[in-house]
DNA sequence: TGATGAACATACTACCGAGTATGTTGTCAA
DNA sequence: TTGACAACATACTCGGTAGTATGTTCATCA
């Protein structure tokens, strides 16, 4: 209920002038965002020293102590970050008014192509619903945690209402709404685990492979026409 | 390239008479295997301890390394009988003739059930794919990973040649072959992450929860009819 | 019936990694 | 210019864990 209250509202004005001095310390910090990032995709949460994240930054522990109190909040943070970048870019669309087909399209095609811009820190938020469901961490940051889930879920929200509507609407036929709903999360967060940057590649095509993505989830969500068997 | 040879065929064969001691040795082994990937299940691979295993079966070290000289053969064998189960499960159904779209369904349906009905083997083999894409384990290790995953790449074969047909009959449109397969498989593994039991569950009941997931992996390989923005 | 070995348990070692305590350097403000 | 503090680096502690070395028990067989 503390140290970390206003740290997203932060990042956000951190372009802002606020002083040299700040600039360079909020640039440090995310530096090491960055690098804990990419070491927490590579070798998971435990497998993960701290030792590592620093050596990748060519420094020591003492660096990174400085600016997290512990492992677990690094860790944190990381997600906390991912899902900021998530959310602000998503907003824009989410109250597009009209039909639910385009709208779900245009939030589908901007999150798939944010799983792939920021993958490790889209794979951090993944990792930490992992520990979360099965109950790792501590009591203490049990209390993180729980916001951070909450975050999540209000994320999650924001296509539920719009998977509801295009139901009614009759683009999207499902039985079970929670299934339907980890069946579509599932297939458009599936590029943290096997996308990988192609040499030469452009934004168009990287456009492409979301579209795919996005296609095979549009088409789960519809259904069969007919059921067969 | 010995001792781990023929423990495959003789596990098929372990309910034939073995004598009781053998019987009684491949149960404890067993027992072990399923401990072990509850707990991988549960922790993740580095996470979990030998202790941790040995102590949910109200044992200590001393058996698990009577049994498997390390923490990565004994993951790796969870990791092969996840696999043995998958394969013995589909293989009566892989040269089903007729059109691709019924036996597809008839393999799709049977995976997702072997995801949910050993769910503990299934994470693991998951585990074990993450740590392989990231490189972990010894150069020793390497060797039984890479025939393990050659075996896990195998299995994938059986579904391609399907999807293939499919596409070729006209049931299935997809542009990328290798990413509509990943989709194809994130979505049937995805039960691995989300199905836990409910209360007086039936049979027809896990049925008709897979019966969902492979109706939105056959909309997804169709994808949309027309392709809007 | 005594010896042998499988199937464990117990006791120990060696290492790694999170966290801490304490230096060191550069910068800014008075 | 000096003192204070931020931003690190260095050097340590200490708990946990993989792996090992050594008992112990019980069944089987010669």
């Amino acid at each position: 209920m503390s140290r970390t209250d206003n740290r997203a509202d932060r990042e956000v004005v951190a372009a802002m002038s606020l002083g040299v001095r700040e600039q360079v310390v909020d640039s440090s910090r995310a530096d090491i965002l960055r690098a804990a990032a990419t070491c927490f995709m590579e070798r998971g949460y435990a497998s993960t020293s701290i030792d590592d994240v620093a050596r990748s930054l060519g420094a020591t522990k003492g660096r990174i102590y400085h600016h997290f109190p512990s492992k677990a909040d690094l860790f944190a943070e990381v997600f906390r970050a991912g899902m900021d970048m998530n959310y602000q870019a998503v907003e824009p669309y989410r109250h597009l008014p009209g039909p639910a087909l385009p709208r779900w399209r245009k939030m589908a095609m901007v999150h798939v192509v944010q799983m792939i811009d920021t993958k490790p820190f889209q794979r951090a938020v993944w990792i930490g619903v992992e520990m979360h469901l099965r109950g790792a961490t501590t009591p203490a940051q049990r209390e993180v945690f729980n916001e951070l889930l909450e975050y999540r879920s209000t994320y999650g929200k924001l296509f539920r209402e719009t998977l509801l509507q295009g139901r009614e609407e009759g683009v999207f036929r499902f039985d079970d709404m929670s299934i339907a709903n980890q069946l579509m999360f599932m297939t458009l967060n599936s590029p943290i685990f096997w996308y990988s940057p192609r040499v030469g590649e452009t934004r168009s095509d990287i456009e492409a492979i979301a579209r795919q993505v996005v296609d095979f989830a549009q088409g789960g969500l519809r259904g069969t026409q007919e059921n067969p068997t």
